[in-house]
Formats: structure tokens, C-alpha cells, sequence
DNA sequence: GCAAAAGTGTTTTGCTTACACCCATGA
DNA sequence: TCATGGGTGTAAGCAAAACACTTTTGC
């Protein structure tokens, strides 16, 4: 044949975000071996024959992390495969992004012993940070994480079974980077069908007064938005 | 190793959209040989050694329909290698999602006697049509061009250079498969910052006032949102 | 004049925002 | 009783939906 196809192998990438201490992070490795030896990276590997990409993702960050993928909200972002992208060769990268409850901390697995949360901040996203295209990867899945705040139950996921609003609230205010008038916010989550649904339980907080437990719902879809401020004009 | 990565060829495929007649349509080809010799399918190829994904992306495109993927939209929708999708083997597909102007017809070119725009509706997407997983992969990048419809400039990749509300109006029409108010939708289109631009020309219609001709404006994102009916509750 | 499409005005209803205010608890 | 976060009330403003109405063309 006059134009061959090329021929790669398939690296599954994950962004793995949680919320630790109020604030957006991210799972990293610091990488052991060349190329880009002792910087830090996403967790992944490849796709093994007779492999679905999903099944790849799962079964990655059970290694990496002891997580069931099974459990946890997983989703493809996109693929990359510009040459070059990689020095071993051809590989294109699946990049799936993962939401996580807060953790202890990396469970052990593995892999685990080289991997750490860390927070994730727009000013660290502007300068060259993680190996390979990873600093890209990285920003288009926490774009699409931002994005599917608005209409989708996927802050939910950061959240453990049960969660107070205010958690929830906790949640917006990290990936989106903004701060929300917990009043409304209060009111609009427990307005939008579906989203959220009380369990009856309370939990008290250090200080003040107990907050209500709920549980996901069964919506898919939010209705009305949770919309980003800022969005909008000047 | 003992658990060596798998590899695949990497094809692009993709779903090409446009609106016929005031009605949505795919461009599709007819496959010459096995497997699903005879079938319809969407037009794609495999990439070259050296070639990003995008490139390959442009070049099918224009091998296939004579379309120029510089000036039209065109983007990345996802990624599919469940194993057995090929019956030739391991091969990983990227699924992209174009958007033209209503064109004479498929324009000369490598494969364009092969080439037709079929319509889409929902009634035919909900039976097997096409060869491979493509049935799958149109429905990703219909869902894709719905959604973005609402927050983005989209809609406007479907029209030619300059295009009257009422035109836009049966983009929308055509895509969501609703009925859309036409003095409504004027107001809404017209009042959102730099999403068309007056040209101050005018086009007469076979019957009827001539409509004001407006451009593309320079807004990326939307705001408010043209959002679709029925989204929400009963 | 008539049909057909373009475009404006008006009203109702619902969501967002801003902010005042009350509630329940630990120290 | 005070600080702290949870939760409700209210009013202004914007946007969407529904629909009456006027404008401007071809025939």
C-alpha cells in the first residue's frame, strides 16, 4: 500500500480529581524512569489486547490507587496522538477523567507508593508542570468536569454516600473556583428535582448548627441549571 | 513482558452534517468490500505515520467530499476500541464531528461517486443502519452537535457566510426535531451579544417580507444559552 | 387583496440574585 | 452568650413562553 496505516499502542491517562481540604485535587505519580524520570504525571497505562478503553481505565486505577472503578464516576475526555507527543513512539493517550470522594490517601496498590494528591489551582495550570502532554490532558478533563457541574449530578460524586448541602456546596466552589451565596445555593439544589433527596438524617459540624444529610437522586439531568457565574457578560 | 501492550491501527471517522431541504442529513458512503461490503457507513480512513489526528481528520475529509476541514468546523467527539468492533482486527476509531453548509451535493473527489447525504431522524437512529459500530458513533456526534447548539455558536457552521434568522432558525429545527417560535426565537438570537451580526443586506424569500442577512459574530460561548425545550419537567 | 414570512409588543410565569433574618449547636 | 454554619423569606430583575399584531414582499 502506498500510505501504510501507523501503527500505536493505546495509553489510557486518568485524571483523578477529589476535594481534600476544600480544595480541587488531583492524582499524580512521579515518574521512576526515563522519559521524563522524577516528573510528576497522570496515572495510566496501556491498553492490553483484547482490552475495551474502559475496562483499561478500570482496571488502571484499581493499580494505581486500589479504587473500584466500578463504583466511581469514569469518563472519556478525548485522545491524543500527535507525533512526537510521546519520545517512546507511537502512542496515543484515551484520557478518562475519574471523580473521587475525599480519601484517606492514596491506597496502597501497586503503584501507590509513588502517587500523592495535589491540589489543583488555575495559576499552577498556566505553567508547565506534569511529563508528556499531560499539562493539556489535564486541563481539557477538569474543563469538562466544570462543564458538567452545570447540568449533571456529577458533584455527587466528589461526595461520599451521604452529604450535608453544605459539602455540595464545597464541592462547586473548588472546581469552579468561585465563591456561592450558601443561601441560594441551598435553595436551588434542594429545588432541582431529582439532584439531591434528604435521607432524614443530621450531622452536626465542629460549630453550629446540625445539617441536613442527603442522598443522590435519580436525575441525570439538572432542571433548572446550576449555572456558573461569570459566564455570562461584564 | 509479561502483559505487552496491544496495537491497533487508529481510523478516523466521520459524521459529517448538513441540512437538506430544512431537514438534517449525514453524509454517508457505500462500502465496496468486506466486511459489510454494500452497507452504508460513514466516510473515514486510517491514519499515517506522522499525521496528528486532526490531519487525518482534514485530509478524509477532503479526499472523501472535496470539503476544505480548514474552514469548516470540525472536533474531536471520542474514542472507540471495544474488541471485535473490526472484524479486520484491532482497530481503534476516532469518532470527529464536521459541520457544512447545505451543499449542490458531494463534491468530486478520491471517493465521492461512493458519497450521499442520507436524512437522520430519531425513527432511523433507533434501528441498526450503518456498518460497524457507526449506528453508535452518529449518535455520539448528533448528541454532541445538540448540546453545543445551546451554549455555543454552532448552529452558524450549518449556514453559509451570511444567512437570515429564519434560516438559523430551521438549523435549530432540524438538529433538535422540534418546532421552534419564530418571533421568540428572533428576539433571543438577535439579543444575545455577538452571536450575529447584522450585515444591513436583505434576501427576499419566494414569498414574504425580505429577512434582514446577518454574519457569524465573534462570541465562543453563548449567553443566555439557547436552551432546548422539553429538557426540562412536564 | 391575499398568502406568507419577517419582525415588534405585551403579559405571565419562573429562575437568579442580593440580602435580611431566624435556627440550632458547641464552647 | 457568642460565634458559626444551617436554613427560610422577600423583593428586584432578567429571561422564556405564549400569543396578538404590524410590516413588507410576490402573485
Amino acid at each position: 500500500m502506498r500510505n501504510p496505516p501507523a501503527v500505536f499502542s493505546i495509553a489510557i491517562d486518568l485524571a483523578i480529581l477529589t476535594i481534600r481540604d476544600d480544595r480541587l485535587a488531583v492524582l499524580l505519580i512521579e515518574r521512576g524512569k526515563p522519559p521524563f524520570a522524577g516528573r510528576p504525571a497522570l496515572p495510566g497505562g496501556f491498553v492490553r489486547p483484547g482490552e475495551d478503553l474502559d475496562d483499561t481505565a478500570v482496571r488502571e486505577l484499581s493499580e494505581e490507587t486500589g479504587l473500584d472503578g466500578r463504583t466511581l464516576h469514569l469518563e472519556q475526555v478525548r485522545t491524543y496522538a500527535a507525533p512526537g507527543r510521546d519520545p517512546r513512539g507511537a502512542v496515543a493517550s484515551v484520557a478518562y477523567l475519574a471523580i473521587a470522594p475525599d480519601l484517606p490517601v492514596p491506597v496502597a496498590g501497586t503503584d501507590a507508593a509513588r502517587a500523592r494528591w495535589e491540589p489543583v489551582d488555575d495559576d499552577r495550570l498556566g505553567r508547565p508542570w506534569l511529563a508528556f502532554d499531560h499539562d493539556t490532558i489535564l486541563a481539557d478533563a477538569l474543563e469538562r468536569a466544570r462543564a458538567k457541574l452545570e447540568y449533571s449530578p456529577l458533584a455527587t460524586a466528589f461526595c461520599g454516600e451521604t452529604f450535608t448541602i453544605g459539602e455540595l456546596r464545597a464541592v462547586y466552589e473548588a472546581v469552579w473556583q468561585v465563591r456561592l451565596d450558601p443561601r441560594n445555593f441551598h435553595r436551588k439544589v434542594t429545588g432541582v428535582d431529582g439532584f439531591v433527596v434528604p435521607t432524614g438524617e443530621r450531622r452536626s459540624p465542629p460549630t453550629g448548627r446540625p445539617a441536613a444529610l442527603y442522598r443522590r437522586g435519580d436525575a441525570s439531568m439538572l432542571y433548572p441549571a446550576m449555572l456558573r457565574p461569570g459566564t455570562g457578560r461584564p
